[in-house]
Formats: C-alpha cells, structure tokens, sequence
DNA sequence: ATATTATTTCGGTATTTAGCGAAATACAGA
DNA sequence: TCTGTATTTCGCTAAATACCGAAATAATAT
C-alpha cells in the first residue's frame, strides 16, 4: 500500500498513469509528451513498476508501459475498507 | 491531489487516520497506541492537516483530532475519475 | 506568580527522492 | 561487425522527509 501511494504521490507519474487509462504507450511516446529527461522518467517508470501499477512487454527495442487496472482497482477497494465503513453517512 | 497521496504514503499516517476512522482522538491518545516519539508524532499531524484529512478542536491543554470524511470522499472521486473512466470493464 | 500537563517547535542527523547528463546496455538492420 | 535507435544505469547534487530529545509554548489550577 505504502508503495502505491507514494507512486500516487507524483504529478509527473499521475500523469503518467492518466495517459495510460487511455491507451498503451511506449516510454519513448511518454517521454515526449513530459517535460522531463528521460532517465528521470525511466526512475518513474521503476516506481511504479515497483507499486505494480504498470507493467512493461518489449517488442524490439521499444518497451511499452500498461496500466495494472486490477491493482488501481485493488488500492480503490482498500481505501474504502480504511474510511469507508463508517454507519452514519445517509446521503 | 499530491498532498493527499503523500500523506496517505506513510504507514505512521495511516493508522493514524484508521484509528480516526472510528473515534476523534487527542494527540496524546493516539500517541500512547503508536511507538514514535510525541514530535515526531506532531509532524504527522501537520502532515495530515496540511492535506486537510484531519482538523482540530482545542479544549483546553488537550487538542483533539477528527477524520474530515468529505476530504477522504473528494479522493477517492478523483481517484475513480482518473482511472475509472474506461468503457470495456464488463464485470 | 508557579507548577503541571499537553502539545509543538527547534536543532540535529540519516535516509530517500527528483532531477540532470553521460555512459552503458539491448536490440534490429545493413 | 558496425550503426542507429530506445531505454536504462551510473554518478552526482539539491531538496525533502522521518526521526529523536530538549526546549518552548499554551492553558489550567493553586
């Protein structure tokens, strides 16, 4: 957990993940669209490699980054679990 | 969005908030359920007020924490708005 | 005014993090 | 094998974070 919300915890790797809920992309691709330089972003890509929140499949020399939909919708259960069992929200 | 993450990024912090979840608490209440030292503990707080998720309520000497319920919902909408808006989850 | 209790601020150290450019690695093609 | 393209690793620096104990602040009571 701990890991998947200090990965949230980035803008630049938000970013990262929102561009991935629409399409795959390769990390080249991402690098373009990010004003960052591109062995910053390869340290980005390990921390959320590290959270399990994308995972990588190379083809040639290209990598291409997806988004672990299971484990966002993982660390979106365990939130609920932690705030959201209270008994006196009636809206 | 960042302060929230980062906040929610610590284990310390956490449990914090869990405990928060079910009772407001004074300081050194949470204190004696948690082994970090009363100033370290202090920074967390400010931590976690800084990402407005708890507020406080003075009495005296003592100072008592409370969960802020609509920050922990604005989050998690955020959440499902960044990665929740796809079209093929069938399930 | 003084003492007591609760909490925070201060000064310090150690660890982690984000960022960069340069060099290294991995692969494909000629 | 040599070249080019894509990506990562390696040093490095600067800034942020977590932690502690001691001192400072805040409020109450005597």
């Amino acid at each position: 957990m701990s890991d998947v919300f200090s990965a949230l915890s980035s803008p630049v790797r938000r970013e990262i993940l929102s561009m991935l809920k629409d399409r795959d992309m390769t990390a080249g691709d991402i690098a373009d669209h990010l004003d960052v330089g591109k062995s910053t972003l390869s340290g980005h890509f390990n921390v959320l490699k590290a959270a399990d929140l994308v995972s990588t499949s190379r083809s040639g020399t290209t990598i291409t980054y997806s988004l672990n939909t299971s484990v966002v919708e993982e660390m979106l259960a365990a939130l609920v679990g932690m705030f959201g069992h209270g008994e006196d929200e009636g809206n």
